[in-house]
DNA sequence: GAATCAGAACTCCGCGCGCA
DNA sequence: TGCGCGCGGAGTTCTGATTC
């Protein structure tokens, strides 16, 4: 059955500029679409439509920060048919909208929040741990709270380490979240470009003035999981030079 | 003036759920 | 594993504001 939905999953990797219909992935996993869209959520995490617009996304973030192709040209080239959709998506995805991102991945520093994260008021927990990286990190590590396993936008609260090895986030707004750390790790044979490591945790309940740990391994993502577009201080830039 | 961003109103289909 | 159904959200179109 994976093997159906890796079939999918290459599809929409490959022809992402296409209007793919559900129905059109279904058959290329050659299972009906409706246990295909069961097993995909349950291999992936996420709908294979949110996988597809994340592709897109991941795809018009690479176009912006090593093109001079204009906002409108990117939104054509990476299947979305109206300008309007793809910003209002790029920006709820990646935290910024393409002109700002375009402008970050040429090294401009990222802009601050204007409006504060509307949960930051909450009443706060803590958070600690130790981050481990197989293989060995090549950036600083990025370590990010954010409130789905899917990272969108930006972080509830963030943090760069330089090493893999002890973190701690004092002011975490209570609720239920998901640890993120990310880093950029060694090129891997025969490509140009740097693997990204990640490393997601389960869902982690803070409550006020309580104190949770957490132990992360960072590592290569595999085939079914799908792209990270929320942008990440301090090893953006590196991603994208490199 | 061109490019970009964002809001409003609308359509349509993906998705979740329950059942067979 | 297949199917039906209703709802919500993704996408489209249009438009106006803003920036350069």
């Amino acid at each position: 059955m994976k093997d159906g939905i890796r079939r999918a999953i290459d599809a929409i990797r490959d022809r992402y500029e296409e209007p793919l219909s559900l129905d059109d992935l279904a058959r290329s996993a050659m299972i009906s679409k409706f246990h295909f869209l069961r097993t995909f959520r349950r291999v992936t995490g996420v709908t294979p439509g949110r996988f597809l617009s994340a592709v897109r996304i991941h795809e018009a973030k690479h176009l912006l920060s090593t093109t001079t192709l204009s906002v409108a040209d990117i939104s054509i080239q990476v299947g979305y048919g109206s300008l309007g959709t793809f910003t209002r998506r790029f920006t709820e995805c990646v935290g910024l909208s393409p002109t700002a991102y375009r402008r970050v991945a040429q090294g401009e520093p990222l802009p601050e929040d204007g409006a504060t994260h509307p949960l930051r008021d909450r009443p706060a927990g803590s958070l600690s741990g130790r981050i481990h990286a197989i293989p060995p990190a090549e950036s600083p590590i990025f370590v990010g709270v954010f409130d789905s396993p899917v990272p969108r936008g930006r972080p509830v609260t963030s943090r760069l380490i330089e090493q893999p090895g002890p973190f701690r986030l004092t002011t975490v707004p209570a609720g239920r979240w998901h640890l993120l750390a990310a880093a950029v790790g060694p090129t891997a044979d025969g490509h140009s470009v740097p693997s990204l490591l990640l490393g997601m945790s389960d869902e982690l309940r803070i409550t006020p003035g309580r104190h949770v740990q957490v132990e992360l391994t960072i590592r290569t993502p595999d085939w079914r999981y799908p792209p990270l577009l929320s942008v990440l201080p301090g090893i953006e830039r590196l991603r994208v030079a490199a």
